[in-house]
DNA sequence: CTCCCGATAT
DNA sequence: ATATCAGGAG
């Protein structure tokens, strides 16, 4: 019974990704960046920021301080004056300095390739580790964000908010070799058409395969 | 669960 | 006015 049901939504994924990978044939990391160390921090700023205000803020910020060793050069306060637009100055600033900081004195500073490493930095939680790990290394993780929490719920591939138990459950349903992939056609399809609480059912391409299709 | 928080669209 | 934006920490 349950093999029957992981079996259906593996099928039933097949079918989504086929059309999504059609209609987003250039699906990439958004954010701008040019080292892993960048990518990182422009994923920090991420939070709660559409990344459109993160590439003006990575702008000047890496045109300025591009490595850990000179951004770890101005002080938390200067960080949060450079990226206040983004929100949440005052943690993501702290967070970003005291990365800084332990990426020089425990790191050398590089940036670490493994999930628990990356998930030790401040303000660095799952799904930012595992945009590193994709994006920067190469390394399949199953990024859940709000965009893949929307559409995987009204999709009916997982029934829950909990982005581990998401994370979890779509790794089994989605081939490993597209679990990057993966995150930014939901993050496309998101923006262009599956939109919160205004999403465009009658222009949506995965319409037949959706079970909330108003 | 709450708090952190500015910019933008509706 | 309100909702939302590539979340994370306590």
């Amino acid at each position: 019974m349950p093999l029957e049901s992981l079996n259906n939504k593996k099928i039933r994924m097949r079918y989504v990704l086929d059309k999504l990978k059609n209609e987003y044939p250039n699906s990439k990391c958004s954010l701008n960046y040019n080292s892993p160390f960048q990518l990182l921090v422009a994923t920090i700023l991420s939070a709660q920021c559409t990344d459109e205000r993160v590439n003006k803020v990575t702008f000047n910020m890496f045109k300025n301080y591009p490595t850990v060793f000179k951004l770890n050069e101005l002080s938390q306060k200067e960080i949060g004056k450079l990226i206040y637009s983004t929100g949440f100055y005052n943690n993501k600033s702290k967070s970003i300095k005291k990365l800084c900081e332990i990426l020089i004195s425990k790191y050398n500073g590089e940036i670490p390739k493994t999930m628990d490493e990356l998930h030790e930095l401040p303000g660095t939680g799952r799904k930012t580790a595992n945009v590193v790990l994709g994006n920067a290394f190469n390394i399949p993780g199953m990024v859940v964000d709000t965009h893949v929490t929307r559409i995987t719920n009204l999709l009916k591939f997982v029934k829950t908010i909990n982005a581990v138990k998401i994370e979890r459950e779509l790794e089994k349903i989605v081939p490993h070799e597209d679990w990057t992939l993966f995150s930014h056609l939901l993050i496309d399809h998101g923006r262009a058409t599956c939109i919160a609480n205004r999403p465009k059912c009658q222009d949506c391409i995965l319409a037949e395969y959706c079970p909330s299709k108003k």
